[in-house]
DNA sequence: CTGATGTCCGACCGAACCAGTCCAGTTTAC
DNA sequence: GTAAACTGGACTGGTTCGGTCGGACATCAG
């Protein structure tokens, strides 16, 4: 249905809040569920897979807590949802994987891994610095060069 | 994972396939399911879903079959994928649902309809009538109509 | 007109996946 | 040493998706 999970809901909510300017830049996995009404145990599997993926930086200890590994500009919603959900792919089979039945047959692989393209373009073209701003002054910055219609 | 279901796959497949310019506008579902090594089955319900959605139009009977209910350059990717798997949605909530535990709280809702925004933008401005436009000049541009498994 | 054939149609079922839970272990601060 | 926090694995329940079945309907032969 190409919706985005859960997880990747829950993920980008939480580095939201700790790429918003404030007194702290980090936050503990119950801190963070507490503010978002989010089921502690899942939220913390998300924050560890996110450090895993290399998106937050995790402080082990009675005072410890996750915060941004690198600026907020430099990670984008595409990075995210990778680190949750695994490689963006929008169709079963892709250029590394031909593990589809129908591959010999398909014949709207092409154009799909276009869109595939633009989508993964507008989505990385989202910084969670710019989900931190509550206006968005984003003007849209589509690839127009393939819209043919 | 952001990524398009089977049936919409299959539906963009057939779609492709009564779009492109032949003897015949029109196939029966058996016969679209041997040219592609689909479940016939389950081909059969996703066109009933694409007539139901209006996309394509039925003829029964002994000599029946499917056909476009309308030129392929006007039917988009967007029209495909929500007569099959309903209003595309990348999050839980929308404008016209607020039904996610997290409403009041969740702060990242209009960057991300802005985004949806995007992403639907992309996917309407591909028709079926370019997914039938072979990019690739036919590694294996099989004579369709005589095609049999 | 009537039966046979081939097609579309709607309800049904099993399996995979995802959200959510639980628990034992490790690290750090006080 | 104890409490608070992260880490990692295994387990479960529910929803959705892929796949299947029998019935309804239109055409054609005779």
């Amino acid at each position: 249905m190409l919706r985005l999970s859960k997880k990747a809901d829950y993920a980008l909510l939480a580095l939201r809040h700790l790429a918003v300017p404030g007194p702290r830049a980090t936050a503990s996995a119950r801190e963070l569920a507490e503010s978002y009404d989010l089921p502690p145990e899942l939220l913390a599997k998300v924050l560890q897979q996110l450090v895993r993926g290399g998106l937050l930086s995790s402080q082990q200890g009675i005072r410890g807590g996750y915060g941004l590994a690198r600026p907020a500009a430099e990670i984008t919603v595409v990075d995210v949802i990778e680190a949750i959900d695994g490689p963006m792919t929008v169709t079963a089979c892709s250029e590394s994987d031909h593990s589809c039945d129908q591959y010999t047959k398909c014949n709207i692989r092409d154009p799909l891994w276009k869109l595939k393209d633009r989508i993964v373009a507008a989505l990385s073209a989202t910084t969670v610095a710019e989900l931190a701003i509550d206006l968005v002054p984003a003007p849209e910055s589509i690839p127009v060069s393939l819209v043919r219609r």
